[in-house]
RNA sequence: GGUCCCGUGGUGUAGUGGUUAACAUGCCUGCCUGUCACGCAGGAGAUCGCGGGUUCGAAUCCCGUCGGGACCGCCA
């Protein structure tokens, strides 16, 4: 026979149909033989039919069928022909018709597969990720990077309706100090030198509005090369947007116009209009992130007031010590957490730096079980149960420590038991914004302040005075988007004057020829007419990662990279030939032992 | 750099000191004209990631190593 182009897709053939007669293309997802019939689902993108070889009518083509397997790809030619009410399969949309095939080809088989192509089928992450291009044949697969596709799409679309430009910059860049390890490439024809892949396009796109775009955005691929977690792969996407002449209030009322949209249309689920923002010190305190899960309760409380005066000098002397006493309470867990169980817990509140976790039961008529108990009278435990809006059968946890690792270890804790008590509803999508956070902060080991954000924050006016003399209460014009948990982005007003952007590198700690070298470009630029602007850069990975209702960014990536930074699928990183290394006046060292 | 979990036919699991290494599914062969996770009968397929140690004896215990995963550090 001869192969012409398919006349129809699997999924669209219907009733109104029947009679005719349809060429079709795609693969074999299973063959159901019963000897002088063979019925065989034929799958490509559009979805799933069923095609019949009958020995009686057609017995060349069913030797044929007779051959094939999971997962060839065949043509087949055949008429549409209703199924008799008693045969009809009710779990597929195309599941009132049949085609009875008169003739097949096949035009590629198949080798036994490492997994079956299903979405019900577990198979390790390894696995599946060595033969990434038959993971993505399942549907689940397929219906993620349609969601990643339709998501990026959709805010193409909204960011052009408002006047944004798509502006390519580029990948083969300069490193810079500052922010994450960089991934390098070789300069062949400069000697010793080395581009790096863009961390962000952040000085690019404050560049393009130097020039006048005003309205700038990018999908952009960033590249950082730090070590990985369920939430990070070391090349990820960002929708990186920078405007001038827009207020901070005019891009956050732009943002959420847009989460709105994404969420309505793609999910079809209506968010509230405006999100709640909470200051980054009311983050901390409330929830103990910067980026908190408000899906659920379980606040944190300080009780350092009331233990001042407490008999549990653990508690006492910590706070006397400049130090807090906060908690958590978690409701109704008492019975079913045994005091070996609570113990445990203390290993989640290490992990973070605390010295231990201590707890407290809560029983009727206001009385108090555990180990530390005994150190609380009548009056501070009502006091206590008060602060805590604590019922019987409760469970209080509590942090005595330096403020960070009380925020550290009770946000956490909080997270897991959100987990482990079921708590989280993952149809529910919970926006808020984390604004004023620190410009700066300390870092003990390079023995200078850093940026929190990054160098081109723009400080609250209000605090600018304090960038030489106290610079760790100086806030940024910063604003990080959150969602159920996640940081989806994080944006700012910048700096557009070279004065202030001068001194906030001083600030930095560089001096006046580490600015210029490394900068100079950006503070030339700002001399020459800048328009104040700010902008927003949202991970697009994370974003279609909740939106697909998953936990893991690797499900939202067509080929990711393992924990380790490598691709199972290419097999990269590998070594290359010592012709490369020549070309790159480079020579490999030992490994340091 | 660190802590923890996992590694057993193609795939997913069971087996925690002596088993013929079990089960499901997939695969192969045969039978079957209405199946749709087809069914029935039969068959092949695993030196238990790798190396070392303990032991009369190791898939099982110990050490190391490699691979996968989660987290801490790191991630402007």
């Amino acid at each position: 026979m001869t192969v012409t182009e398919r006349t129809h897709v699997c999924g669209e053939l219907l009733e109104g149909l029947i009679g005719e007669k349809v060429k079709l293309q795609g693969w074999v997802k299973t063959r159901r033989d019963l000897g002088q019939v063979i019925f065989v689902d034929l799958r490509d993108r559009s979805g799933i039919v069923q095609i019949v070889f009958n020995g009686e009518n057609f017995p060349e083509a069913l030797e044929v069928a007779e051959k094939i397997r999971s997962e060839y790809v065949i043509h087949v030619e055949g008429t549409v022909v209703a199924r008799e009410e008693s045969t009809v399969n009710v779990k597929i949309p195309t599941g009132t018709i049949e085609v009875m095939v008169d003739d097949i080809k096949i035009l590629n088989a198949s080798k036994g597969l490492p997994f079956t192509i299903d979405d019900d089928v577990e198979v390790s992450e390894d696995v599946r990720l060595k033969y990434r291009y038959l993971d993505l044949r399942r549907p689940k697969m397929f219906n993620t990077m349609q969601l990643r596709y339709k998501t990026s799409k959709l805010i193409r679309d909204i960011l052009d309706e408002k006047q944004f430009m798509e502006i390519e910059t580029p990948m083969l860049t300069k490193s810079t100090p500052e922010g994450a390890r960089d991934y390098l490439v070789p300069s062949r024809v400069h000697h010793g030198e080395f581009y790096a892949l863009p961390q962000s396009p952040q000085l690019f796109k404050q560049l393009l509005m130097v020039s006048g775009f005003e309205r700038y955005y990018q999908i952009a691929r960033c590249f950082r090369d730090e070590d990985l977690r369920a939430d990070r792969q070391p090349e990820f996407t960002q929708v990186d947007i920078e405007a001038s002449f827009m207020s901070k209030e005019e891009l956050i009322t732009m943002m959420e116009e847009m989460m709105v949209r994404l969420l309505k249309e793609l999910k079809g689920v209506d968010v509230v209009k405006t999100f709640p923002r909470l200051t980054y010190q009311e983050a901390m305190n409330r929830f103990g992130s910067d980026k908190p899960d408000t899906r659920y309760g379980m606040e944190l409380v300080d009780v350092s007031e009331q233990m001042l005066e407490s008999d549990f000098k653990v508690f006492a002397s910590t706070v006397n010590n400049g130090g807090v006493v906060k908690g958590i309470c978690v409701k109704g867990i008492a019975d079913d957490y045994s005091r070996k169980d609570l113990d445990g817990l203390s290993a989640v509140a290490e992990i973070y730096g605390a010295k231990g976790l201590a707890w407290l039961k809560i029983e009727e008529g206001q009385t108090l079980k555990g180990p530390i108990a005994k150190f609380f009278g009548e009056e501070s435990a009502a006091g206590l149960i008060k602060s805590f809006e604590a019922e019987a059968g409760d469970v209080l946890f509590f942090v005595a420590d330096k403020k960070r690792v009380a925020w550290d270890a009770l946000g956490a804790l909080r997270i897991k038991f959100a987990k482990d008590l079921n708590l989280v509803d993952s149809k529910e999508f919970n926006f808020l914004w984390v604004t004023e956070f620190p410009l700066l902060s300390y870092d003990e080991d390079a023995g200078r302040y850093t940026a929190e954000h990054h160098p081109f924050t723009r400080p609250l006016a209000e605090d600018e005075s304090k960038l030489d003399t106290a610079p760790e209460e100086v806030r940024a014009e910063a604003y990080d988007l959150v969602l159920n948990g996640y940081e989806l982005g994080g944006g700012s007003q910048r700096i557009f004057e070279r004065e202030l952007q001068e001194k906030m590198f001083k600030a930095l700690g560089f001096s006046e020829e580490e600015a210029i070298s490394q900068f100079g470009f950006l503070l030339d630029a700002f001399e020459y007419g800048t328009p104040p602007h700010g902008g927003i850069a949202l991970g697009l990975d994370r974003l279609v990662m909740i939106l697909a209702e998953r936990t893991n960014l690797r499900e939202t990536i067509a080929f990711p990279k393992t924990a380790s930074a490598s691709c199972l699928l290419t097999n990269a990183p590998s070594g290359v030939s010592e012709a490369q290394l020549n070309d790159l006046n480079l020579s490999i060292q030992k490994k340091k032992e």
